[in-house]
DNA sequence: GACGGCTAGTTGTCTAGACAAGTGCCGGGG
DNA sequence: CCCCGGCACTTGTCTAGACAACTAGCCGTC
């Protein structure tokens, strides 16, 4: 009944199949907050596998903030209270979803211009270098929720305008297409208040709140190869995150923690 | 040269000991950013022990986000572009240290209140039930970033307004007198405007863009512990984040990868 | 009843191997 | 010149153990 069995001929990793069994037992519920997991000890002797590699399994559990260990004690279940916001931060599609609502994108422009200093900065381009710029309104369902402005180096993808449907994915696009993996990005969160255009856009009163983002993608040589700036709606928008703290100070997740 | 070296007689688990020390060559700049570390099989020669242990000390690295692997290539330390504000969001102390300003704080109450419904849902409390209340206006050098209000539960700390200096560590406070060791947070931020009172205290004009960080911070067994909601000057404020893309889909970082 | 020791169960750390799979280079054959 | 095979090196996964350290409950002694 506790529905663990591997694949023994597959090419995925048995740890990986256990971690997911396992996660799946937690989302559905049958796995509660606070109740222990399977023994790495039980695991291996049901699966007939390595103690390490069960192990593995309940580690990856733990570094995805899913569980917990205590020695001596056993793994438990953590508490998902920010379960359905937690790491979604920025990520639009993902959390309109998680809404029940559809996303989608109003292209403003997408054409070719000539790098601004910031840009060319950021990106690290030759003065007055070719971009693409491509400004989105971000919409979920029928409702404004931000304004998007994406700027790429034209020599990187020459026929990106040919070949880029504004409403598929862009990085799906560059990695098929221009081989451009993004693996890494620099993001800075700002406070601030709606511009007149901005405000126009979002259908929001002057001076409203608003998120700014700025953010610089890398491939994995460290070369930028995107520049975002974008502005989000304060009163629709919310970062959730979940912190944690290591005990010797270091933290795993993606914020350092806060001294009292 | 290399200086890798091992205490065997110390309680410290080997694959700490290695790692703390490869930490601290990145830290001084000795291994630079894109530059590979030892591999595992160069550590466990080099150090007469196992793979696994040397595998556990880079991937610990990794989970950090210092370092990152490729599979046949090996494990480089991780671009630091971002170092200084990196994993800062929210970390005043650090920040303000980082800027080279000194942190410190104005206590605006420290007192015992009754919870209202919000901080009792949050922290799972009878109605009614007794709170510790520690306002404080946070400042770099003399100028006010942020107000902060933090509720505990009277009950888990009865005698704090006695035993803590407001001027010290809060976590550390309730770490060694408490038994209080606070693992995990759930942290949500919002874009605001600053009330009449919040102006007043940070010293800027009404309605200025804010942001609002209301965290709920967890002991190990999942229980609350503490609420806190923080109102900081927009204009004085950042936050900073590095995203990261895994070729699984499992985010080490605290952020999920937005979709381009 | 209080205390201490024993024991079973659990996670933490570590060993000494194994094979698979991806990368980068070099040299040989076309 | 270009391509391809082989080789050295690296990380990813896995095995089958070992001992240490901690927890919790049980039981007998004081």
């Amino acid at each position: 009944m506790d529905s663990l069995n591997l694949d023994r001929q597959s090419a995925v990793p048995l740890y990986f199949q256990i971690q997911q069994q396992l996660l799946q037992q937690i989302r559905s519920g049958r796995l509660k907050p606070g109740k222990p997991l399977p023994s790495e000890e039980f695991i291996s002797r049901r699966l007939r596998i390595s103690r390490m590699t069960a192990r593995q399994a309940l580690k990856s559990l733990c570094s995805e903030g899913v569980a917990y260990s205590r020695r001596g004690k056993g793994t438990f279940v953590a508490e998902t209270k920010l379960e359905k916001n937690f790491r979604q931060v920025l990520s639009f599609s993902e959390e309109m979803e998680a809404r029940g609502t559809r996303p989608h994108s109003k292209v403003i422009s997408f054409q070719v211009v000539s790098a601004n200093q910031e840009v060319a900065e950021a990106l690290d381009l030759a003065p007055g270098e070719k971009l693409i710029q491509l400004r989105r309104v971000r919409m979920a369902d029928s409702s404004p929720m931000g304004v998007e402005c994406t700027c790429l180096p034209l020599r990187l993808c020459p026929d990106l305008l040919e070949k880029f449907d504004p409403r598929t994915s862009l990085y799906r696009t560059l990695a098929e297409v221009y081989e451009i993996h993004i693996v890494q990005a620099d993001e800075v969160v700002e406070a601030g208040l709606a511009s007149p255009e901005e405000a126009r856009l979002l259908q929001i009163s002057k001076a409203s709140p608003v998120f700014l983002f700025t953010r610089t993608s890398h491939v994995e040589s460290g070369q930028a190869v995107e520049y975002v700036k974008s502005t989000f709606r304060g009163d629709r928008y919310k970062i959730a995150n979940r912190l944690r703290r290591q005990s010797d100070g270091n933290s795993s997740g993606g914020v350092q923690w806060t001294q009292g």
